[in-house]
DNA sequence: CGTATAATTGAAGCAGGTCAATGTCAGTGG
DNA sequence: CCACTGACATTGACCTGCTTCAATTATACG
């Protein structure tokens, strides 16, 4: 199947600006929620700027992080199940825009260019979380290194070795299904090994990504050819 | 949002039988391969009758099943990812058709009604994915009593209390990330507590509904409203 | 600058992985 | 018809890796 997406990237079509008029962004400070779960809305989002974290609570108290969204992603659009989930804002200085589902749906309607970045979004979405699955059965390395994979890759953009993290620790072992204690292991024993270094708790130098990729037990196709790069619908 | 889907299972659209007219079904048997990972493949495809599994396997020689497919899902229609992965048929007599991804997207380019069914697909498969990433931190337990109620909703239709397991223990396991071991002993103890009862090994009483759905920690939403029912595409 | 939160590190217990043995069943061939 | 084979399944015993609990240090923010 022919990569699409790059339609996306290029915000030429007057669909696509008809999409943007369609925005109302709004401002939020970490720690800020977009939407409680279980409130029905009207209403699907897009990260402009900052990031945000999909989050449930369950019954036991147990907090899971359902996946990191990052700019150029969408959410709150789709499935009942969509809602059991809460959103919020994890960086500072997050920028978010809302756009009204129905008027959102109706244009996807009528223009098959806006139905197709949709698509490619839930796909692309899909395909990410279908790849944590695959680290379900990894030992506690492989997953951080497989964190840190995936985050260089969505936030980095540019391959440039150095890693921010936007989120705390805590927000990673709720992700990766582990311990506080054990993230915090795990990414002191790959600096140990000399794989990363950490500049600051949030901040962290790769110094091979090859070995990371290795922890990560990354597929050789994925490990070159990383991201269909931003095929989601740039704002 | 309001839920759409229920459009598709009603395949009173004209545009719904051209796209039932790109389809060719084709019968597998248990063991068979509908494609190899790596293989690029101008083909999509949907389960029309049995079951199979999109499989991976690591350097590791470690063993991970994304998802099992059942009647109703599409699958191997996007992003460069999704040919990570094999997808092997599970049940004997299982029914496949394959659509021409060209064919389809341009029929859903045309349609809005049909490229509203394969997002709808998608975000179902996408909901699925995600609700199962919120199970990496449960205890084996509840991951297989979680499990159990997936394999209910999906394949039981009826609320029925005949679950009837088209795969076997090690395909569990390489699904819930667990040892073989540890999905027997689970069974076992579920049943020592009287939630189900084993007529056979993949034939499967459920005594207690509820007691499943509370160990598996299903929010209430969840467990109340189970699916939106075979929202997919009917062939 | 001081307090709350985040992060790291150590020590101990246990859930689940691993290894090994046994049981069950379907298919195959003598 | 029965022995043989190989895949699947269950159960027990042991051991490892992760969680849990606890204490200390670092970082961010008022």
């Amino acid at each position: 199947m022919p990569s699409p997406g790059s339609a996306c990237a290029t915000g030429s079509s007057s669909a696509l600006e008809a999409l943007r008029d369609l925005a109302v962004v709004s401002s939020y400070n970490a720690g800020d929620t977009v939407y409680y779960e279980q409130i029905e809305s009207q209403y699907c989002y897009g990260i402009v700027r900052g990031a945000a974290r999909k989050v449930i609570v369950l019954s036991e108290g147990r907090r899971s992080i359902v996946e990191f969204l990052m700019p150029g992603d969408l959410f709150g659009f789709g499935s009942s199940f969509e809602r059991l989930y809460s959103v919020e804002v994890i960086a500072a200085r997050t920028a978010i825009a809302r756009y009204a589902c129905l008027q959102i749906d109706e244009l996807a309607n009528r223009d098959p260019l806006v139905a197709r970045c949709i698509r490619t979004s839930v796909v692309e979405s899909l395909a990410r979380s279908q790849w944590r699955a695959v680290l379900r059965g990894a030992k506690a390395l492989d997953k951080v290194s497989a964190f840190l994979v995936e985050m260089g890759e969505r936030s980095g953009g540019e391959t440039r070795d150095e890693v921010v993290l936007p989120m705390s620790r805590y927000d990673v072992a709720d992700y990766l299904g582990v311990a506080v204690e054990t993230v915090s292991r795990a990414l002191a024993q790959l600096q140990h090994r000399g794989v990363i270094s950490l500049r600051g708790p949030r901040h962290i130098r790769v110094v091979s990504w090859a070995a990371l990729s290795r922890g990560a037990n990354v597929p050789s196709a994925r490990a070159r050819k990383p991201p269909p790069r931003r095929a989601r619908i740039a704002l």
